[in-house]
RNA sequence: GGCCCGUUGGUCAAGUGGUUAAGACACGGCCCUUUCACGGCUGUAACAUGGGUUCGAAUCCCGUACGGGUCACCA
């Protein structure tokens, strides 16, 4: 088997040098789950925190677990999460293909490579499961096969897989940016397979060659990688390539002992979004999952994405695992509702408003205005509007408030008196509604709270609604309110 | 089990030998108030553990415990 000396020549001209690179490399499950997306959000601020370039490469180098569709939610969820690649299947790039099937021969001749330089050996053996297990990888009886032995197996046909030969003595060291100095000895590590039977490679060995040719300078990725970074640097010094920075980022778990899962339920990004969170929320909090700003920002805790990427540097990113707080990103959630200009809140809750309020008489940008303050995810909104196009059936109970100083015979009085008064309004404003409601308590002598409290239960027959009896009265339209109104004094004088 | 890693309130976390050990979520209380919210104020609550090193350790070293990862021709 002769190596093709220019082919390699080619790649490695190829590869851009003096710029920070990184790259987000996931394999195409159909799931992005949160942990991938902070892999993802991090890789991406890295790259632009240094005016990098960021890349997007596919790992589909397992034919058993190809998902039809998979690749156009990793985009789709990329896209929407305004984490925009430089180089990658869809823009193309200096160093592509961007997809692991599509660079199937070039990991072969690599691996050969190896073998030639003795970094690396084919193996003929063929093992069931249970001698896998018990198998003991120093006695592989491939590794001492005389190179031209192999060959003329190779030559001959035979299946094979190529290992990477690890040296049975000393020890090796790796550098990683969070987890510092980790030194192995090598007689733990076991000789991995670089290249499968079918001739692709494993995703290790993918990845060590495509981060090199692709000129990655900073590879960031799960810390369940942690255990076999030692076996990078074994190969990336038998290739005499130069070892990338590591990043490991510790997992993001559901409770204190699972990592999030699709298995378990747990919700994934395109989840959260039809739960009601919004893009920038989920963002933000995921961002600081696993990450705090250093020194005088360390009590900041909004981030816009600029502001991301500004602040983040790597050297605050934690090394244990995170929970994921629901209740902490509601929280982040209700935030960026509040904080979002009215018409856009608008225009955003308007589906969900509408979900409930059918009725098109609504008017649903003031029902929007009441809720902006008052719901922590879109998907509160429907149950709390649903009394403006049906008006529930309530008890006279609810005429009872303390704090308000009314009970039924009290709020009959003040329906005797609130019907007549807004029934005489020349116009139906929010501004009329509440100067006649405030000047009738002054005028019967009662706290505006013991006529406020009577009106609003009328209206909206629940005890808890959004905005108070103005508003509620005004979006409702004068025939509908006092309708209302005539109803509920009906029912304290039943 | 071997190897590797981790451990500050219930949760996210600041902290890099000297602090009254930040801040946020959640929870409790108070204020505001036209319900509920929003907002403001406030309270409860933490350095896993035992030894060192040091004048002084959350911070450095060793052990222990507890968690996690890994040990595939999966990624």
């Amino acid at each position: 088997m002769e190596l093709d000396m220019p082919f390699f020549d080619e790649l490695e001209a190829r590869i851009p040098k003096g710029k920070v690179r990184t790259r987000f490399a996931p394999s195409p499950t159909g799931y992005m789950h949160v942990g991938n997306l902070r892999t993802a959000l991090y890789t991406w601020l890295i790259a632009r925190h240094d005016r990098g370039t960021f890349i997007l490469r596919i790992e589909d180098t397992d034919q058993g677990r190809l998902v039809e569709g998979a690749t156009d939610v990793i985009y789709k969820t990329m896209r929407e999460c305004g984490l925009d690649h430089d180089e990658g299947p869809d823009v193309g790039g200096p160093v592509g293909p961007y997809i692991q099937s599509q660079r199937r021969d070039l990991y072969g001749k690599y691996a050969h490579l190896l073998v030639k330089r003795g970094a690396a050996y084919y193996c003929f053996c063929e093992k069931t499961e249970e001698e896998s297990t018990s198998f003991d990888r120093a006695d592989d009886p491939c590794r001492a096969l005389p190179a031209a032995q192999a060959e003329a197996r190779v030559d001959a046909g035979e299946p094979y897989v190529i290992r990477q030969r690890i040296p049975h003595e000393g020890t090796t060291t790796f550098h990683d940016v969070s987890f510092g100095d980790i030194t192995v000895e090598n007689k733990t590590l076991d000789d991995q397979v670089l290249l499968k039977r079918d001739g692709l490679p494993t995703y290790n060995f993918a990845n060590v060659v495509d981060d090199h040719l692709m000129g990655i300078t900073h590879v960031v990725r799960g810390s369940e990688y942690l255990s076999s970074a030692p076996k990078y640097n074994l190969l990336y010094e038998a290739f005499g390539w130069e070892i990338p920075t590591y990043v490991h980022c510790s997992p993001v778990m559901r409770d204190a002992h699972n990592k999030m899962s699709k298995r378990h339920g747990d919700p994934s990004y395109e989840d959260l979004i039809a739960q009601g969170y919004l893009t920038d929320a989920v963002l933000n909090y995921v961002a600081l999952l696993g990450w705090a700003p250093r020194g005088e920002l360390s009590e900041k805790e909004f981030f816009t994405l600029d502001e991301l990427v500004d602040a983040f540097d790597i050297a605050g990113i934690s090394k244990s695992p995170a929970i994921f707080d629901m209740d902490k990103l509601t929280y982040f959630n209700a935030n960026y509702l509040r904080a979002m200009a009215p018409e856009e809140f608008a225009r955003v809750a308007e589906p969900y408003i509408r979900q409930a309020v059918k009725n098109p008489a609504i008017d649903t940008s003031a029902v929007a205005a009441l809720l902006q303050a008052r719901c922590e995810k879109l998907t509160d909104i429907p149950e709390k509007v649903d009394f403006f196009d049906a008006l529930p059936d309530y008890g006279v109970e609810f005429f009872t408030n303390k704090k308000s100083k009314t009970d039924a015979e009290i709020s009959r009085r003040m329906l005797q008196a609130a019907i007549p008064a807004l029934e005489a309004l020349p116009e139906w404003t929010a501004e009329g509604v509440h100067d006649a409601l405030i000047a009738l308590a002054e005028s019967l002598g009662v706290k505006n709270a013991t006529l406020m409290w009577p009106v609003r239960i009328a209206a909206a027959g629940k005890l808890v609604t959004p905005g108070g009896a103005v508003e509620i009265c005004h979006i409702l339209g004068r025939e509908e309110t006092l309708r209302r109104l005539r109803l509920g004094l009906a029912k304290l004088e039943a």
